[in-house]
DNA sequence: CAAATATACTAAACAGTGTTTAGTATGTCA
DNA sequence: TGACATACTAAACACTGTTTAGTATATTTG
């Protein structure tokens, strides 16, 4: 029976099978189809336990945003790696796109969702890996802008306007609204955008 | 009473206070906070009553959503006027952006919520509005391209890319990203990269 | 005029949602 | 053995979108 299995996990690992729990859910139903019932009843504890573990629903998503961003890291890895910083910035693009493309739900979850927000707020809290990830990009900027002598330009306004090009990028593709305003071969369009938009900053 | 005061109402007149309804709820409560009970309660009506004049809350929000690019195109007006593309161009850009800061919730539904999308693929029809929108950015594209001798430069390709800086700036601005990563002065922020993607492209 | 039909509307239910409260077993310690 | 703490849950509260069956009222037809 569900109470004797129960009774062999580790109490302490209880809020780690909540979590996991919570991740299938978002996986299979995304963001939308994830409650806390559905994760009582996939754990086999009752809602109100869940509670018990958490302080709300919010402190779940940002536990899931915060696994969100440690899978981002991976698409990462090949940019981190990259030593010339123009390079770097055009790996960061790719990688940034292909990630939020794969994975919209934790995409969602790390940029748009608010709900995880007001978790970090509650608690104040920083929003430490979406910071960590924008002065990654704003260093490697300052880098670029050195190396190609484009004193005009500014790190943190370079970085920024990256940032909101694949962002936008990224939204754009997932709320469906560039597969109706361009129909077929999405991708194909979001790497030409991409490649221009790198091009008109860094050649020329 | 209610009853005699309803009366008066032309039948034809509910399904326009209904939306009228829908829509200052939208406004003081957000997307979040506008539900059919609402709805029902502010013309009161039962809930049951709102499914006679629309299939579902999504075609409610579509209307919605066609009410706010209404809007939209008042913020345009100067922009619709501008004779020089590249003029234009900065026109168009800027007025996006104030009315995606000054607008969330109609933003919200415009640009991200699915759920207008969902009717329209229901009554498959099409995104007409936004249509309209992207192609107006593509032709003034194509005229700066001309203007400008910039031969390598596609129209839709770079009319996407304008798009999606202003609306991830837009995105990261509303999800409070912007905010948490630099703090204060993010409108001043804001109108810099809006510069700095534009001189990127047409100078130098 | 009376009966049949069509219109306009609603009460109540269904199946969900996040969250809280009060209470129940079980285990530990004095 | 009694007191207390821990772990958990049933049930409720206040919501959500949507559907179904039924009720008055109005209109049309025989």
């Amino acid at each position: 029976m569900g109470l004797a299995e129960r009774k062999e996990r580790d109490k302490a690992e209880l809020k780690e099978l909540i979590l996991d729990a919570a991740k299938k859910i978002l996986l299979k139903n995304g963001q939308e189809g994830l409650s806390i019932r559905k994760i009582a009843t996939t754990v086999e504890y009752s809602p109100a336990t869940i509670y018990l573990y958490f302080k709300d629903k919010d402190e779940i998503l940002h536990e899931l945003m915060e696994m969100g961003f440690m899978l981002m890291n991976k698409y990462m890895v090949q940019a981190f790696g990259e030593t010339d910083p123009v390079k770097r910035i055009h790996s960061i693009g790719n990688a940034y796109v292909k990630f939020g493309l794969e994975n919209k739900d934790w995409y969602d979850l790390m940029f748009n969702s608010d709900k995880p927000m007001k978790h970090i707020e509650k608690c104040m809290e920083d929003w430490d890996e979406g910071m960590a990830m924008f002065n990654f990009l704003t260093i490697t900027c300052r880098e670029a802008i050195q190396q190609l002598g484009l004193k005009d330009l500014e790190d943190r306004i370079l970085a920024l306007q990256l940032w909101s090009c694949v962002h936008g990028l990224v939204n754009l593709a997932q709320s469906e609204r560039l597969e109706i305003v361009e129909r077929n071969q999405t991708k194909e369009l979001i790497s030409k955008t991409l490649d221009s938009m790198l091009v008109s900053i860094f050649k020329k």
